[in-house]
Order: C-alpha cells, then sequence, then structure tokens
DNA sequence: TGTACATCAGTGAACGCGCGTTCACTGATGTAC
DNA sequence: TGTACATCAGTGAACGCGCGTTCACTGATGTAC
C-alpha cells in the first residue's frame, strides 16, 4: 500500500478545515449551519466545497458523530485513569469530564443534546457513540457490583411491568444487571445531562458563581442516592 | 369604560389564531419560525399578520412567555390540588404536571428548555414566569420544613463558598431555607428537567415501554434523596 | 335615519438578503510513458 | 529527463427557493353629526 498522495493529504486537510471552520459557524448559528457561510470562511465559492462535502446534512452527521466520539473519548479515558475499585473516584471523574467537554465545546454539546434539528433525521450511525457516556457510567455500578462493594437495592421496589423494561435494556449492554441499579444508574446519566444543560444553556441563577463546586456536590448527592461507598 | 367594540374583539380573535398557527408551526419548525409561512397558513397575504404583530422576534416572545406562564400554572394548579402536608404527593402531582404539560406541548417545551435560539435573546419578561416551576418545587420542602416533616441535611456537607452563593439564592426566594435544602430541591428541579427532556428528544431506550411508571420511579428515588417522608 | 368622514384590514409589488445545489468551464498539478 | 495526457481543485453563473419588512394602495367597516 502506496503513502497517501500528496493530492490525497490536502485534501484530507481541507476536510478537516472545513469541519473546524463548521464548528465555529455552530456556535453562533446554532444547528443553522450554511455551507455557503464556510465557503465564504475559508475564501471559497460557494459550490468549491462541494469537492469535499456531498452535502449540508452530511457534514451536519459527520460533525455530530465526531462530537459523539469526542465527548466519548473523553469520558471513557477518565474514567480508565481511576483505580477500578474507587467508585465514587471514577463517578466523579467521568461526571466532571462530561462536563469538561461540554463547557470547552458548547455548540457542539447543544447540537449532540439540544432540541432535534427540524427537518433533520439524526442516522443510525449516530447511536452507537452516543450511548458511550451512559455506558460508560453504568459500568461503574456493574463493575461495584461484581466486586461487591455495591449492595443492588430491593428489586421489590419496581413494579412488575418497569422491571421486565429495564431488564430487556440490561441485557442489551449489561446482563444480569439488577433492574434497581440500572434505574439509578439512568437516574445518574439524566441529572448529568440535566445539570450540565442548566449551565451551558443559562438557566442556572447568576449567584451560583462556585460553579465547579455545585457540580461536584450534586453528582455527591447522586452517587449516594446510587449507593456508591 | 365601553364594552370593547366588535372591530377589537376581532382583532383580539386574529391574533389569539395567529399565535395558535404559530405554534402549530413550532412543532415542524422549531424555533425557525416564519411569519410568512403563518400568514400563507391563514390564508393571508405575507404582509397582512403586521396588522397584527410587530415582528417575528416579538411574536417569538410573546410565545415563550405564554408557554412558560401555562406550564407554570399547570404546575401550581397541580400542587394546589392536594393536601398541604402530603408533601409526597405534591412532589409526584407537581412532576407529573410537568411532565404532562410536556408531553401535550413538546415544542413549545422545546422552545423553552431546548437550546437557545440562535440569534434570539431572551428578554427581561421571560425570567419571572421561568422561575415558577422550581419555585413551586422548592415550596414544597419549605412548607415540609416549617411543619416540621422534614429534617434539613447538614450543613457541613456544604463547603463555605457554595455554602454562600446557596444563602444568597435562598434569600431571594426562600429567606431562611436551609442551603443544603435548597441543593437538594434543585438537584430534584434538574431531575424534572432532564427526564422530561430526555423522553421528549427521543434519547430514552425504546426498549422502555412504561414511560410512566419509569418517570414515577425515578422522581420517587429523587424525592428519597431530598429525604420526603 | 342618513350621510360624510376617519379608521383600519388586507393587497400586491418590491427590496435586499440568504440558502443548497448544479453545471460547464479553466487551469494547475500529478502520472505514465 | 521530458513530454502528453488524465485528474481534479476551484470558478462563476445560474436555478429556484425562502425569508422579514416596507410602502402606497383599495375598499370595507365603524363613528360623529
Amino acid at each position: 500500500m502506496s503513502a497517501p498522495s500528496i493530492r490525497a493529504r490536502v485534501r484530507a486537510e481541507m476536510i478537516d478545515e472545513i469541519k473546524t471552520v463548521a464548528r465555529r459557524h455552530l456556535a453562533t448559528d446554532g444547528a443553522n449551519l450554511s455551507l455557503r457561510a464556510v465557503a465564504r470562511d475559508m475564501g471559497m465559492v460557494s459550490s468549491a466545497i462541494y469537492r469535499y462535502v456531498p452535502s449540508r446534512d452530511e457534514l451536519l452527521t459527520a460533525l455530530i458523530i465526531e462530537a459523539y466520539d469526542a465527548l466519548g473519548d473523553a469520558v471513557e479515558t477518565a474514567d480508565t485513569g481511576v483505580d477500578r475499585l474507587d467508585l465514587r473516584g471514577r463517578w466523579h471523574a467521568v461526571c466532571r469530564a462530561a462536563r469538561g467537554w461540554a463547557l470547552a465545546h458548547p455548540a457542539e454539546y447543544a447540537l449532540l443534546y439540544g432540541s432535534p434539528v427540524p427537518g433533520y433525521a439524526a442516522p443510525e450511525d449516530t447511536v452507537a457513540p452516543a450511548q458511550r457516556p451512559p455506558v460508560t457510567l453504568v459500568g461503574i455500578l456493574r463493575d461495584g457490583l461484581a466486586a461487591g462493594l455495591l449492595t443492588p437495592p430491593p428489586a421489590g421496589e419496581l413494579t412488575a411491568p418497569l422491571r421486565d423494561d429495564l431488564a430487556e435494556l440490561a441485557d442489551a449492554f449489561f446482563p444480569g444487571l439488577p433492574e434497581a441499579l440500572l434505574a439509578r444508574g439512568m437516574a445518574g446519566w439524566t441529572q448529568l445531562f440535566g445539570l450540565i444543560s442548566f449551565e451551558l444553556f443559562g438557566r442556572i441563577n447568576e449567584s451560583l458563581k462556585h460553579r465547579d463546586a455545585y457540580f461536584d456536590h450534586q453528582t455527591a448527592l447522586m452517587a449516594d442516592l446510587i449507593g456508591l461507598p
């Protein structure tokens, strides 16, 4: 296999630059991403961009997938940096990593977790990368249970139909995980998303100046709820 | 003061109809609300709509405020329908009312709690109505504390700077409410928003078929965390 | 009760803007002999 | 090493669409006398 030609390399760099510029545009225009505007910013005529990108929607899809993967990478890297048995440490590391990534890339976060883009249907390929953060979170519980560090909540607190639903969900990702524990993991993931969204979308009161501390406190409360030692 | 003239009444009805049509458009176009499209739907020429509405942004603002108020009404009505001392009952009633309103008006919910609309800055008048749901939620804790049904969490679980922030926030709405309890109330509000958003924006796994039960379970967990009897 | 005038809803054309996408083309760059 | 050809990046014009907003206007409806 020969090394990529100069042309191919330049081409790849151009595509990268298009994506970078497009990400910048997300910050100001939200999901109303305009190919013409991107082309303008790059000093090209609007039609030239079609040499590199097949259409607006496909560019958007690529940006979404890459954003999910960037978030997933951040979250998983943070998790593996902590001792496997330090459940609280992992929990906080994962939560902080998600928030850190979101604060550093607010427009991309909004693209992933904001209101659905009108007229744009997320294709199949976005599903798997989107699941990485919640799977990482619940993975902490799975490990804790396996190590005997965690007592599952009484299964009786769930009604039968809900337990069946959760069992089906558990089978797909965490076979054997007690349903009530999965529910608590999902509570944590929901809270994490809520905390970040409120902070990013400006619905946190201005008097909350120590936001790191607030975030840590709230995620610690969720760790309590889950029963992390 | 004379009764409103026929003209004035017809005019008011027209404005109502414009808003109704606009709300319908929110469902398909998101916040990219188009005055021309609304006019078309009403069988008017596009310029005629300016007899009733000063501009696109002002229409959007009116819709936002009315949506906040509709949600606030739903939430407060649900709360007052329950015995003051039945804290859990109030908690669930408020949570269910918020979710019920959101499921019935998904586009308006997205307008309120989705990603910020690019190029649109929410004016001052949206602030007060936006606070009604969280204020209602935390009001349950305030009442429970006053009635001696609730023990506030140990203040020591908060670091000093965070406690100061929360105290300032409490002063504005709930003078004297223990900071650690306010934090738990905000956790509940964050979770409520997260649960509704995940359900509405399609990030709940399809295998979760019993969504009412799931919602009730998750809000019950938050009630546990807060310490509601 | 009837007429004159003022008010206002709605029209139609226009301005100036933006968009995604296609197409025939020029000219530079790489590749094969 | 030099030449002929193929590849491909980028151009510029165009199509057809949509938007918010303004403006001079017509004609119906309400109001004052």
